[in-house]
RNA sequence: GGCGGAGUAGCUCAGUUGGUUAGAGCAGCGGAAUCAUAAUCCGCGUGUCGGGGGUUCAAGUCCCUCCUCCGCUACCA
């Protein structure tokens, strides 16, 4: 039995996600979690709320609530989600933990007492109206070169020049609009990353077997230039994790924190010690899966995320871990994907264009979703949702293939012979052969689960169920009863165990069907189908299930031109 | 600008280290069947593999060049 460690990049708590943000990691993240756990390996499924940093605080401002109760409030809110799509992490922790913020200061501690740390005095703009410093990228003003008066101080969207919130005329607060700014000297705490450059270098080099859109991205940053830079990991804000060296003051540091995106990896690490402590299990429990001293040379660490999140999963993450010191497990695997588009544009947080992980749930079961989007899954490049292709994917996939197959085996099982499965005698060569067939393509979807090719695993996934009916076609036991009663029993009883089967096999991608497909036989203790000769023999004669309601129900066009209208968005 | 990804049948995509007549699903057309959510199964694809040039006995696959779309570009996360 392997012990895999899975975490997905984590949600940022500034609203719901939407389609786009599942797929690029929460939901593949999901599916290999549940098809490891499914072949009796032991999984350790994490991921968190990311609360920290500029946007969580402007948020919260927003609607007038405490930033810690605005966290609170909507890491609730993407929790039920996550509950809602089937998700299902083993913990859905908090960067705000306590966890996390000792974990966090613990981490820079080691990292000053190995000379990972400098001190920098910079300049930095303040905001006397807002009160607060901001970063580049919220102050806003006339661009120097082309002239382009929304401009914002790390670049001007218009000429996409880099630009210094001082290159910038007549600068202003894109909070509050406010004038009233001035550069302050204020001195932070930089990762020594440049120092760890060479370490970085042969720890990617050694990953071979990573996909190209990873490593690539990974190796122009360090090379880029004058080579991987250090970096700024502290912040003027309020709400965040207090700068500390352990659990020490830091003289110098007052009043600052960690950037988040120098505490939102560890909490990939906290999350889990918030496992232990939500399940009553010792420190040395979670400690198995991430000290290499302490258990964790035997786990495979597999990483899921969005190609933006790459640099930070490559680069700086690693730099922490490898300038602690200490053994922590790094990552084994970064599965990396690119974007999906909402019909010929991109899907928006902030414009509210596309679907919306509430409002997807609020018009059809977590399963249609799943489906689609898994077997759509950006992989190789963006790829696009639009409501025509995701109508037609679903109905056809699962409810015409999978749905109206479990329909009508059953009901003709049940008109026949009763809810129970019928003696028959033993399986003939159209039944071996299909166990052949059978065979060979459920161990080229393991293969393909294991490798965590989506799309190709979807679509052996659905040649799995598409060899039923045409099992079922050729056997043809609606005709054979007229003449050979016992022979069709023995085919519906073949029928009825490949619908059992299915149930195991699609319960990574579609749970919530499978699941209620295996009550209906009555089989809710089936295992992976190592054996599939063997497998196709578990409900023997005498078994009772009971019909399944319609497992999918299809899309109708005006249901699709209703969503269609609804959920049109803003075109950019 | 730099880096990266993509450009293959009407649509969505596969195409390993270059090698027989370029594949799959969907849609479309024809047929079979009628157990079933009018659901299934079988058959049918002459596509300038983005354009141009080159290497090779042989290129979708390697090299050069150009075009289009997308992402990242270090203080949003």
């Amino acid at each position: 039995m392997a012990r895999h460690l899975i975490t997905s990049a984590l949600p940022y708590i500034n609203g719901i996600k939407h389609l786009g943000n599942l797929v690029g990691s929460q939901l593949p993240a999901d599916l290999f979690a549940r098809y490891q756990r499914a072949r009796g390996h032991e999984v350790m499924f994490i991921c968190a709320t990311d609360e920290h940093g500029t946007p969580a605080e402007l948020a919260a401002a927003k609607t007038g609530e405490a930033v810690a109760d605005y966290c609170a409030r909507m890491h609730a809110e993407q929790a039920e989600l996550a509950r809602g799509f089937g998700l299902s992490f083993d913990h859905y922790g908090r960067s705000s933990s306590d966890r996390n913020r000792a974990l966090t200061q613990h981490f820079a501690g080691q990292l000053a007492d190995r000379g990972y740390i400098r001190e920098v005095s910079e300049k930095q703009v303040y905001s006397i109206t807002d009160g607060r410093y901001l970063p580049d990228r919220y102050i806003e003003g006339t661009c120097p070169n082309c002239g382009y008066d929304k401009a914002r101080g790390d670049q001007c969207e218009n000429c996409t020049k880099q630009l210094d919130p001082t290159d910038l005329i007549d600068p202003r607060s894109a909070i509050s609009g406010s004038t009233d700014l001035e550069v302050r000297e204020t001195k932070h705490l930089y990762l020594r990353q440049s120092a760890l450059k060479d370490d970085i270098a042969a720890w990617i080099d050694s990953k071979t077997d990573w996909p190209i859109l990873t490593t690539s991205i990974a190796r122009k940053w360090l090379n880029d230039g004058d080579g991987l830079q250090d970096r700024g990991i502290t912040r003027d804000l309020d709400w965040g994790v207090p700068v500390k060296h352990g659990d020490k003051d830091w003289p110098g540091m007052e009043g600052k924190v960690f950037y988040v995106w120098f505490d939102a990896p560890i909490e990939y690490i906290a999350a889990t010690a918030e496992w232990a402590d939500a399940n009553g299990r010792s420190d040395a429990d979670w400690r198995s899966w991430w000290r290499r001293d302490e258990g964790a040379e035997d786990v495979t660490y597999t990483q899921f995320m969005g190609k933006d999140n790459v640099p930070f999963h490559t680069l700086s993450f690693p730099a922490t871990l490898i300038g602690s010191g200490e053994p922590w497990k790094m990552v084994d695997y970064i599965k990396s994907f690119n974007y999906l588009t909402y019909d010929g544009g991109q899907f928006s947080t902030s414009q509210g264009r596309g679907v919306f992980m509430d409002h997807a749930l609020s018009i059809l079961p977590a399963d249609y979703w799943r489906w689609w989007l898994l077997s759509h899954a950006p992989e190789s490049g963006d790829s696009e949702f639009t409501w025509e292709n995701f109508q037609q994917s679903v109905n056809k996939d699962l409810a015409d293939v999978l749905g109206n197959f479990v329909s009508r085996i059953t009901k003709f099982c049940r008109s026949k012979f009763g809810e129970t499965v019928p003696d028959s005698p033993a399986y003939g060569p159209e039944e071996d052969q299909l166990i052949a067939d059978l065979t060979t393509r459920i161990r080229t979807y393991e293969r393909m689960m294991n490798d965590m090719e989506i799309r190709k695993a979807s679509a052996e996934l659905r040649g799995i169920w598409v060899r039923g009916n045409e099992y079922l076609q050729l056997a043809a036991p609606w005709s054979v009863f007229k003449t050979d009663p016992d022979k069709a029993a023995m085919q519906v009883r073949m029928g009825l165990n490949l619908i059992r089967l299915y149930g195991v096999l699609s319960e990574p991608f579609i749970p919530f069907a499978a699941k209620s497909t295996l009550q209906a036989m009555n089989a809710e203790d089936a295992g992976w189908p190592d054996d599939v000769a063997a497998a196709l023999q578990a409900l023997p004669a005498g078994h009772a299930f009971t019909v399944p309601e319609v497992l999918f129900a299809k899309i109708s066009d005006e249901n699709r031109a209703e969503w269609e209208e609804r959920f049109k968005g803003v075109r950019s």
